[in-house]
DNA sequence: AATTATTTTGTAATCGGTTTCATCTTTTCA
DNA sequence: TGAAAAGATGAAACCGATTACAAAATAATT
């Protein structure tokens, strides 16, 4: 038989309301009730009811987190560090893994309208619900991918300086063949990656070929067709930026398949530095996202404005970092 | 103004019980009054607030996933399943990532008991909670690391017969001399797996090295350094039965680093067959263990369980697979 | 010692749904 | 047509905590 707060009480000798200060407020309680308390929740191995308390108080003690696919390196490495500041801050998360489906954002985005939830991540790029009927936004904080809305906090890296700094990279190593694998064309992470990509180019007048330029989804798969694109043109790149690790992976998957030499017959340089990049063969060069402790600031500021604050800044914005192994090198001479 | 089932009530001329009625049991209401109802549901917008219904249902719909590391991709694929089928069923999941602190499982263990969750998936080898107290079990699932309790219903592959195949791929190569790389010693997979391993051998009249076993902890890192201390000893394996695909991961990086070619020197198995197994130069021959399957069976099993229900078999073995890739070949002759 | 201020504790209202039970309608069937 | 059965609806109890408010106990002040 499950025992409630009058069971504790009447054990301990008190009322259901000083086993609820001694557990929540234990200033509020006499020394010497606080232990007759708590020898009756030990003895009755009494366990506080979330629902009860979540109703009255208007609090769930629950955040969501709404992600395309948790399988990412990228996002798993994320949320692992949101759990961690979460459960330190007292709070639970709700894992919402939206395989790109609107339908299962919105159902996500609903918790945190209904209560259910007190906060909401999200890592894909649209709000995962109407302001239709809102007054205010809830709390909700927003990365990886920007949501194109001025209210709402972000924690990004600046994707347009670090596509810049890769493609830099690539020509401080005398390329000027330079390929892009990007990601979908809707989505803000590509579209500042791409942006990037072009800068880089124009401030060392390389011409833009947009023969040079195939869209994949972030994922392996596409990273091999994109190579297998790039390998039937005329004319080589000498070079590629992909604009994830995943991607590149691919990418060096299908050079090797077709015998080519990273990086003597070509040049990979990739974006995020999962785990994995630094096991490949060769080591893929990339572009460092801080993860951990993306997801752990993002956490933060979901913390802040759940307690009602405003964090000092709308769009924080983390370092990134040029990671140099060993699959970018010079092109060979006469290519 | 938060708006609740009185004030929908009000709009729709009708009592919040029929309101209710209207959302959770539409054919115990007329035709006419639910479409009264629906329609001031939505003038109004609407959220039925869950804490209320779940006090009253003793209900929660949720379930908690516990596991050691989200990042590592056996586990996120199985979660990533399981989240799928939960919320198909209607049911939320909590994400537990527990570092392997038992402290942290209990965290999350106590959340069944409390009625925060209706049932618990667990990927450690441990129980979350006491059983001291509890006159039943609360719904639990186990798959990955066996709990040592009879009662748990269990999702699993066999991992004896695993190991006994991936020994056996390497026997029949012609390998005799072949070490392991296996888990931590108390976790039961490592157990089951290094008896498969031992069996394998005497089976084909192979004296068991105890040299040859090298203890990691199923991580990238861990599989380095075992392969470092293989690399040491004065006759070296030709094949290596790696325990996870992380591990043999991170033994062919070793293997790569010391300028051994890969199968020709020495052939590597994993076990699991991650993504990336298959995208690692040479592509690695490994045990398939069907993540989606277990993820999903975990949670139909879970589903059944918080039903009242009991599944046919406490213990459900799903089948695993030999992948043969280009990580496995015959001994160089005269090895 | 009497009065006032402060601290502790208890009573009861409250959060927002669901569900039992009684009542009122409608349908079925003789 | 009338009685019985079935169906739809509403009133109110209920789930289990928290907390405003009142009352009681204790401490402080004069």
């Amino acid at each position: 038989m499950k025992i409630g707060i009058k069971d504790v009480a009447k054990k301990a000798g008190v009322s259901s309301a000083t086993v609820s200060r001694t557990l929540s407020n234990p200033e509020l309680v006499t020394e010497n009730t606080r232990s007759k308390v708590m020898e009756a929740v030990n003895a009755t191995g009494y366990k506080p009811n979330r629902f009860g308390a979540s109703l009255r108080t208007q609090k769930s003690g629950n955040v969501v987190v709404v992600m395309p696919d948790i399988t990412n390196q990228v996002n798993a490495s994320i949320i692992r560090a949101i759990e961690r500041e979460a459960m330190d801050a007292g709070y639970s998360v709700l894992l919402g893994d939206t395989q790109n489906s609107e339908e299962r954002e919105r159902h996500y985005g609903e918790m945190v309208l209904s209560g259910q939830a007190d906060g909401i991540l999200v890592f894909t790029p649209r709000l995962p619900f109407e302001l239709g009927n809102l007054t205010k936004l809830p709390a909700i904080v927003n990365s990886c991918e920007e949501i194109d809305h001025a209210d709402v906090c972000k924690v990004t890296i600046d994707n347009e300086a670090g596509a810049i700094t890769a493609v830099e990279h690539l020509i401080s190593l005398g390329h000027t063949k330079i390929a892009a694998i990007k990601g979908p064309s809707l989505t803000p992470s590509t579209r500042d990656r791409l942006a990037g990509y072009k800068k880089a180019l124009q401030k060392a007048d390389i011409p833009i070929d947009e023969k040079y330029i195939i869209t994949g989804d972030y994922g392996v798969e596409s990273g091999i067709a994109a190579m297998e694109k790039l390998l039937k043109l005329k004319s080589r790149p000498t070079a590629v930026f992909c604009f994830s690790d995943d991607m590149a992976i691919g990418a060096m998957n299908t050079l090797r398949e077709n015998e080519y030499n990273i990086p003597q017959d070509m040049s990979i340089i990739g974006f995020d530095d999962i785990s994995y990049a630094s096991l490949m063969s060769p080591k893929l060069t990339t572009i460092k996202q801080p993860l951990e402790a993306l997801g752990r600031q993002c956490m933060k500021t979901l913390l802040k404005l759940m307690k009602g604050q405003q964090p000092e800044q709308k769009v924080m914005q983390l370092p990134f970092e040029l990671v140099v192994r060993q699959s970018t090198a010079a092109p060979k001479a006469g290519t």
